[in-house]
DNA sequence: ATATTGATGTTCGTTTATGGATAAAACGAA
DNA sequence: TTCGTTTTATCCATAAACGAACATCAATAT
């Protein structure tokens, strides 16, 4: 254990991942250094090792998740941002599942006093690293696959509020404006938390264009805002407000 | 405790760390002298000490409910051993907040098909390990201190199931046979566990019985099975049925 | 006056952190 | 795949930090 050590975490929950190169020369260390650190925290569970850097520890996740986590994270990051802009201090927030959400949740370390309901077991440790934040969980089935919380229970468990802005994901978006996932478990969620929010963001990056699911959460027009890193070409003039990042 | 004590608290809080350099000669003492008041203030827990100098504790939070976790664990492990035996394959089990309940859960790896309830964060990554669980959370408001979900929602999620048994812990236990919590939150959690099950089996080790706390759960009458690591003298005849380990 | 206690200083053998060197492993591009 | 580059783990040497034991001193009790 050393002074590094905490700075070290502090980074890692922030930003959601550590590289040993920025650390060595933010603490004007050798790399090897920095690696000795990262094992260190990687044994203690605080953190899990990759190469050239690290991240949060998973728990729950399995392998094909980390896999999705570290694709085009750094877009998922931008979204997260850009969607935590919208967010304002002291205000009730739903968080949903998927890498996409939980970049999100990771860009809402900064806000004061949020009420924030979640169905991803991910995001919990994310969102109560900030103090000042009231955080419920829905409750409901876990789906081993990705920690989230489905079904009818979790539905319930959103009814019990109603937030100023929903943060959710989907698996696939096709042109005429359908959001499409594959599990009926997590769309009767969805429509759940769209029915009990003043305003719904659909945080999406650019890959779900190409990709088909089959069941039905909602139209866009049930939405209010669309936040992603590129459009496909047909979507480019959607009525919805969206924001490219 | 001396003078130096609250400069050095002080001074870690304005600057996040103090060195062992630093202090001595701040204060014109000897580095052995800031040594021991470092290991002074790390045993009580008020700083964390590091090679050249101390932190502030990392999440306090996280520290003090992994020290709770060390204490007695041998104990704790004997206890959730004796009370996985109770549990059939296929039944279904709630499990409860504490430390004796996440060794119970951790006691359940080898049973097949059980659907778990539980509103202890803690325990679902140790349940869902078994991937022939069924594993679902009652939802309810994050307690930061030890992952647990409580208030209304909890009991909500908790009476849309009845258990076969439940695993419940409490925070204190008198002679009289009652069961008590600091938590009214989470009492009423459990009281609505003990509701929806055919037998709820309550873990305490022995240090319960010197403590008190203020919101009562129930009497012991209400449980099923008693299990727990040695008797105080006064109970030693209590009805309910015990296991002692 | 003497003994006792507690805090501090001193010494010294041990442990730990660090950086450099090297070889193995992982990665990415062709 | 293969090759070249990057990242990593391991070993070693050095310097710093550590803790235990003992010595010292002052305040207090007997």
């Amino acid at each position: 254990m050393n002074f590094r050590h905490a700075k070290i975490l502090e980074q890692a929950r922030t930003d959601g991942k550590v590289t040993v190169e920025g650390l060595a020369s933010l603490f004007n260390v050798t790399l090897q250094t920095i690696r000795r650190d990262l094992t260190d925290l990687a044994e203690q569970g605080r953190l899990e090792r990759v190469h050239g850097g690290a991240i949060l520890p998973s728990g729950l996740r399995n392998i094909r998740y980390e896999d999705r986590r570290r694709l085009n994270d750094d877009a998922k990051a931008r979204i997260g941002l850009a969607c935590a802009n919208e967010v304002k201090n002291g205000s009730s927030v739903f968080v949903g599942i998927g890498t996409t959400c939980e970049a999100a949740a990771r860009a809402l370390v900064h806000h004061e006093g949020l009420l924030v309901m979640t169905n991803n077991l991910n995001a919990v440790p994310i969102l109560s690293a900030n103090p000042s934040n009231r955080v419920m969980v829905t409750g409901g089935t876990l789906r081993h696959a990705d920690g989230g919380l489905v079904g009818a229970q979790a539905a319930a468990g959103v009814r019990q509020l109603k937030f100023d802005l929903a943060i959710i994901g989907c698996s696939a978006l096709d042109q005429t404006g359908d959001l499409f996932d594959y599990d009926l478990d997590e769309v009767i969620v969805s429509q759940s938390v769209i029915e009990n929010s003043h305003a719904t963001a659909l945080v999406a990056d650019r890959s779900k264009f190409s990709r088909t699911a089959p069941a039905r959460i909602a139209r866009m027009t049930d939405l209010a805002l669309f936040v992603t890193d590129g459009l496909a070409s047909g979507m480019a003039h959607h009525p919805l407000r969206t924001v490219t990042v």
